[in-house]
RNA sequence: GGCGCCAUGGUGCAACGGUUAGCACAUCGCCCUUUCAAGGCGGUAAUACGGGUUCGAUUCCCGUUGGCGCUACCA
């Protein structure tokens, strides 16, 4: 069975992506998975970058790649590797097959591979293997004088089992499985091409002696291929461990037509990492309990490969957004203060007096103010830019909304001089002051606080108004409402 | 087509032979209230279908259906 904590010092995981593409949400969570598992068995991580195909691999993708990584907070001890310069040792590990007989030189066009399941013939009741052979591997060259590739020689009856410590004992059939090529035939003049895939990721883990593979499930299939190479090369298959695929709302495999895949636009869009955290560890994998909001050291602590679901997930993003309210909320505030300041800087709003000193507990306690209603980071600078410039809008809906009344110009004139004559600026002194002003009006005060928070803050949501109103300041408080009745009135 | 994997409310998980099938998101309603959130309380909503095994199946077995994956000189 698999070794479990005993040998946990010895645990080396990898996360192996391609840079075809951006770092999908799929590969993000392998990752985290990966990540997790090493840290919290004290393991290494590694990250290898799978390049082998020089057609389809875009080299400016992999610092999107990491860079994706490093915001969820994925980090590892060894690598970037690139298989692009690795290309010696997969030479030499198909030559040694081909030395051992587990592989052999296929001179098949690539195009009319001889073998595969489509040359199978369907039985008459007769019982014909699945997969055809082609002739090359019996040492009969099918096209003598082409350029052959490597190919694994597939033993004939059989099976191949391995240890998935998600899926449990996994056995296949060796009839079902194709002579799958490990080396690309040559162009020109070289010997060879570029390793496939199942060569250049068996011989990179058993050289990075990785002993648990993390990946997704769409590998389960190649699973048996890949340990029949590593018999073929004289090593020992690792535990294999793989995780359910992330699917779209419609069940269908997770694409750009479902919204972000990229783990990079939520980023953008102003997610915070360590609730992008919460919301794909919980995405195929639960401790157990009913807990959700989990942070990073509590996922460490109960992570375990057992834990995780055989059921391909949907990803639900009303879910992550809930997560993200909820980091909004209840991190320390400490915590955010850099998330909004990075916010800020990005949107020219920041100012440097928010630093340090007095400046920085008036930023951090008008953060906290304003976080209970903050969705995503850009609401610091669009939703709440009345906080930090005096230059803000006013949401024509929220005058449409609260500025009906034509008693307003008047109610908030009447306001700004009361304040303006407030020897004392704090919640309570604002607080009297404008319901004495509504009621000797004969308006209720919702009326004149509804009135006066889109004066002073330009939105129709904004925290409580007397808070808010000390946050600003008397000066500022002052101004912003003569300029409203002045807007007001002037039209 | 072949092979493989999976199957509890709309979504993510729990119940690992005996529960009024639990929790969270979403949704609906109520409370709170100064707007909007948050929060509190409550409601609607699930074991895909058919056979077994068993005193008893969400749970074990078989089949069906459905979804997904693999089936490249892609990864």
């Amino acid at each position: 069975m698999m070794e479990t904590a005993a040998k946990a010092a010895s645990v080396r995981v990898r996360f192996a992506p391609s840079p075809t593409g951006y770092l999908h949400v799929g590969g993000a969570r392998t990752a985290l998975f990966n990540w997790l598992f090493a840290r919290s068995q004290r393991g290494t991580m590694v990250l290898r970058i799978e390049d082998t195909d020089a057609e389809r691999n875009k080299p400016e993708l992999v610092q999107g790649i990491l860079d994706g990584l490093k915001w969820l907070g994925v980090d590892w001890d060894e690598g970037p590797f690139y298989q692009s310069q690795r290309t010696a040792l997969y030479t030499e590990a198909a030559k040694k097959c081909l030395a051992n007989g587990s592989a052999f030189l296929c001179y098949c066009v690539a195009e009319r591979y001889a073998g595969g399941d489509h040359a199978a013939e369907n039985g008459d009741g007769g019982k014909v293997r699945r997969v055809a052979r082609c002739s090359c591997r019996e040492g009969v060259p099918s096209n003598p004088g082409a350029k052959p590739a490597i190919r694994f020689k597939v033993p004939v009856g059989g099976t191949t089992k391995f240890f998935d410590a998600v899926f449990g004992e996994r056995e296949f059939s060796n009839d079902e499985i194709e002579d799958f090529v490990l080396l690309r035939s040559g162009k020109g003049e070289e010997e060879f091409g570029q390793s496939m895939y199942q060569l250049g990721v068996v011989v990179d883990d058993i050289d990075m002696r990785i002993t648990h593979v993390i990946r997704g499930a769409d590998h389960i299939s190649n699973t048996p291929k890949q340990v029949l190479l590593y018999r073929a090369l004289g090593a020992k298959p690792p535990i294999f461990a793989h995780v359910p695929l992330i699917l779209g709302s419609d069940k269908s495999r997770l694409s750009k037509r479902h919204g972000a895949t990229d783990v990079n636009m939520y980023r953008h869009e102003g997610f915070l990492p360590e609730a992008f955290r919460n919301f794909l560890a919980l995405l195929g994998w639960a401790p157990g309990g009913d807990d959700q909001f989990m942070r990073t050291s509590e996922l460490l602590e109960k992570f375990s490969l057992e834990g995780v679901s055989r059921t391909n997930g949907i990803f639900d993003r009303p879910k992550l957004e809930w997560y993200n309210t909820q980091y909004m909320q209840k991190l320390p505030i400490e915590e955010l203060l850099p998330y909004v300041e990075e916010e800020l800087k990005r949107s020219n709003l920041w100012k440097a007096e928010w630093g340090s000193g007095a400046g920085h507990e008036w930023f951090s306690k008008t953060v906290d103010l304003l976080r209970p209603r903050i969705r995503l980071l850009p609401n610091f600078s669009d939703w709440a830019r009345a906080f930090w410039s005096d230059e803000f809008p006013r949401d024509p809906a929220a005058i449409e909304k609260f500025w009906k009344d034509d008693r307003v110009p008047e109610l908030l004139s009447k306001l700004a001089d009361a304040l303006e004559a407030l020897p004392e600026w704090n919640h309570d002194a604002c607080d009297h002051a404008a319901r004495a002003i509504a009621e000797a009006a004969g308006v209720k005060a919702g009326m004149l606080i509804n009135a006066t928070r889109v004066a002073i803050v330009g939105q129709a949501v904004a925290p409580p108004l007397f808070d808010t109103m000390v946050t600003l300041g008397q000066e500022r408080m002052v101004r912003r409402l003569r300029d409203a009745v002045r807007s007001l009135r002037g039209k």
